[in-house]
DNA sequence: ATGCCCTATGATATAGGA
């Protein structure tokens, strides 16, 4: 069974990109995040095409998440549970499905702006409502193969970005979102480390600067798995070919292989 | 080489991304 995440910034400037690269790499299931168009809007057609059927779970202009699946979609939770608002607003930036026996969620952490913002302490607050909505799934299933996979926006550890010293006094890196990273872990989860296509760990390059051919990247996009998920998993991989190019997101794709449960 | 920002929006600027 292959599984990925992959934040597309925006499916509809992605989609051939995508319908590309689901042919090339053949993934089973896909987690989707920041999908930048409603539900209604999802291009349903030309992926049910290629054989998926997929959840979209999107209010518009931001965020947006999705899981697409060939070998099932099941039991479709749509936003945490007491997922908080920002700005009055329950942002759609979590979607959970059961695909080939395999309990999965795309999430797409809010982004936290500056340490003083507020969308820092909502980031603080989601990862809270995430935790406490994964401990709920573990408890209940607890033999249930389970992933939270997508686009976290924190770097785990400092070998995690680039330069460290090009982050003081900002989001991504602070203490209390790796706490926050730790509580997940802590509920029974593990960061399953992905191999490098080229000797660097990240998932994520600025489109700025060319940031992508000098390297400067961050691992943001995890895979966070219970011991079920991680019992089975034989390869785990950045597919960083997808960020080449022109048309690229600026997320490349993580790959997750793994014996079906 | 992968090459110096991109996306959606009531749009000719702006907000958000990280």
């Amino acid at each position: 069974m292959r599984i990925a995440t992959w934040n597309v910034n925006s499916i509809g400037a992605r989609l051939p990109r995508v319908l590309e690269w689901l042919e090339s790499a053949s993934p089973d299931v896909v987690a989707l995040q920041e999908l930048k168009c409603t539900s209604a809007d999802f291009p349903h057609m030309p992926i049910q095409a290629l054989g998926y059927e997929a959840v979209a779970h999107g209010n518009g202009r931001w965020n947006g998440v999705a899981l697409l699946s060939r070998i099932g979609l099941e039991d479709v939770t749509l936003d945490l549970t007491d997922q908080p608002p920002y700005d009055g607003v329950v942002e759609t930036r979590a979607v959970g499905a059961t695909c080939g026996g395999v309990r999965l969620w795309s999430v797409y952490v809010p982004n936290g702006r500056e340490p003083d913002h507020d969308h820092y302490s909502y980031k603080l607050a989601w990862f809270d409502a995430l935790r406490s909505t994964v401990k709920t799934e573990l408890a209940a299933a607890p033999d249930t193969p389970l992933a939270v996979i997508g686009d976290f926006n924190v770097a785990p550890t400092d070998a995690d970005v680039w330069d460290i010293a090009q982050f003081t006094d900002s989001t991504h890196v602070t203490v209390p979102e790796r706490d926050a990273l730790a509580a997940l872990r802590a509920e029974g989860l593990v960061d399953l480390m992905p191999r490098s296509l080229k000797g660097e760990p990240y998932t994520f390059w600025d489109y700025r600067n060319g940031a992508f051919h000098r390297g400067w990247g961050m691992r943001i996009d995890l895979v966070y798995a219970n011991p079920a998920f991680a019992g089975l998993v034989s390869d785990t991989w950045i597919d960083r070919n997808e960020r080449k190019g022109k048309g690229a997101s600026d997320h490349a794709p993580v790959v997750i292989d793994l014996e079906a449960p």
